[in-house]
DNA sequence: TTGAAAGCGTTACCAA
DNA sequence: TTGGTAACGCTTTCAA
């Protein structure tokens, strides 16, 4: 900057208005300048710029797991919408460890992020860590897993609807003995877990012991998690004839615990995930699932975002639930009812 | 800082020199420091640290899309790996795009990170953008794909490899009239074609013309666009009895091509992809495919820029090659021969 | 062992 | 419309 001031026999101050279109510039002095900038390349140094402004222009992004193509899809969305507002996503996976998320957390802010989007695997206890953010001034969005007792800006599905959806969705296709694989003690898991449980009282449906079965990690061991779980409930007396499933991976194990037994999937036991994840409907029996838009979160939580730091301003926290979606595949198929069997009899007679 | 300075009555600079582990500061000066800093729970701004010391740890990552597992993959790696460095990921994706790419390594660069790593989709005509990363004195490392004609730092797959690895195994495996469905024209693509007709060539096998089709798209729209390739290779006179596909999701277009005509995979076509994604395990048909690693590819890029980083130097471009690996599943499983089946029928008419 | 002064590249403020 | 000066929060250098 300092070189092309020189060169052009104007100050620095000078070239920096012109840079950020600052309007009182003589029109002659902005072409020159805006000419050799463009010739020498030039771009302001961002850093210095923040260290003035107090602005950095990047927004800090903590997953638990980037690989994980649901929160790759939250990133991606985040980065489409705040690139547009000019801003840079500094991003760190916590690998769903509670020291890595502090530290990356912690990290962040020393990068001095205007902004903070956190799919968080903390627990109220934790809540030392927001209270750090919030003296610094950064406003902050929760995506996905919501943390119970703190009062912060959340972005999400609302997770006992996905419960409610899905247990409904089974029931309405005539199963009655509905069990549930649920997942490790997050808030998402414990609201589908609530939505499923409601849901069965609601229709009368008793929930008898063991039908709620559990898996300690969503993730990578999920798969054999399900698979076991859905062992358990196969050897029940009563056994279920449909499960809803914390997620597709633990209903891909149930799947292939069934299968492996020589049931079929839905007719002996109908099975329903979450997620929606690419593949799915590809699998030997296409899988029902309920899609939690990651695309929609991740931009919401990035608009809702830049609206608090353009704010300044501190209102109270807001709370978005975006809206998610039944995916009816073979696996929770509704059956062919008698009465259409009976269709099917009289269609055969009428042609033949 | 300041303020820790004042409270204890000692100045910024030993603040400053006790935060860095600096040597010669007294222990007792030391404790009180450190005691207070950790208190007030005091982080230096790195900002402000990175315009003095010109180093702002943090690493660009520029991929093409993050949502794709597999540059998801690569990121997760870079990002761990670089952590224990102390440094941090800014990431843009390209969204495919030539001007978005270059938007964002400018960015990026204005950002003052001290190096990049890029999953390119620029060409040869594009070298400017390099120079300007170059004449900002940043290293950087090309992942997964390679820009002819650039001298660069590349980490990445042998992609000829792949195409002669895929090509063997169905040969090996008996097939005579193996076709190709290649991707767009990228480094990638083009490599893992040169393997598949060094391979035809070295076993005297013909490439019938219209054995290699072509799918415009390798990302979403591949599983369509493969599909439609496969209903041309099965619509020739001389129909392929295998199909070496450029990635799985153009693998499972294909696959769903051949059963949608009521043939079978693999007795009617035999079937082999590239990436081993998730869930391609879990298909109707099982996919054999060939896993390219992305977690090594993004571990051995990191490090090698992280030596870069620390350098200073710029010695020749590193080359590196990570192996791949043949994974087969039901898609292209190895054929039972007639020899296997007469001893089938000998054990049984032992056993009888 | 400690600290005063200078400076990193930029912008804010105010005067010319 | 233009620009001088101070300041952002830190590190480097060098003298005490």
């Amino acid at each position: 900057m300092k070189d092309v001031a020189k060169e052009l026999n104007v100050s620095v101050v000078t070239v920096s208005k012109v840079l950020r279109g600052h309007s009182d510039i003589g029109p002659e002095t902005r072409e020159r300048v805006l000419r050799r900038v463009q010739e020498l390349g030039y771009r302001p140094n961002l850093a210095a710029r923040g260290l003035v402004t107090g602005r950095s222009h990047m927004v800090g992004v903590v997953v638990p797991e980037l690989k994980h193509a649901f929160f790759g899809e939250i990133a991606a969305a985040v980065g489409s919408r705040i690139r547009r507002g000019g801003y840079r996503m500094l991003i760190a996976s916590s690998e769903e460890g509670r020291d890595l998320e502090i530290e990356s957390i912690e990290a962040l802010l020393a990068h001095q992020v205007d902004g903070l989007i956190i799919a968080s695997t903390l627990t109220e206890a934790d809540r030392g860590v927001f209270r750090r953010i919030e003296k610094h001034n950064v406003p902050y969005v929760l995506v996905d897993r919501d943390i119970p007792g703190l009062k912060a800006n959340f972005v999400g599905v609302d997770d006992e609807a996905i419960g409610t959806i899905a247990t409904e969705h089974l029931i309405q296709r005539g199963n009655r003995r509905v069990a549930h694989i649920r997942g490790p003690e997050t808030s998402t898991s414990i609201g589908r877990l609530r939505g499923y449980m409601n849901t069965m009282a609601r229709h009368g449906l008793t929930v008898p012991g063991g039908y709620v079965a559990k898996v300690e990690h969503s993730d990578v061991e999920a798969v054999a998690g399900g698979f076991q779980a859905m062992q358990r409930l196969l050897a029940m007396d009563l056994r279920p004839d449909a499960v809803f499933c914390h997620n597709d991976l633990v209903a891909i194990g149930a799947l292939r615990a069934i299968l492996s037994l020589g049931m079929r999937v839905p007719a002996d036991v109908a099975l329903i995930g979450v997620a929606n994840s690419r593949y799915v409907d590809l699998l030997t029996v296409p899988l029902s699932s309920i899609d939690q838009n990651a695309t929609q979160i991740g931009d919401r939580a990035a608009k809702l975002l830049l609206r608090r730091i353009e704010m300044g301003s501190k209102p109270r926290p807001a709370r978005i639930l975006v809206p998610v979606k039944l995916i009816v595949r073979d696996s929770s198929a509704i059956p062919i009812t008698e009465e259409q069997l009976h269709e099917v009899g009289e269609l055969r007679e009428a042609t033949a």
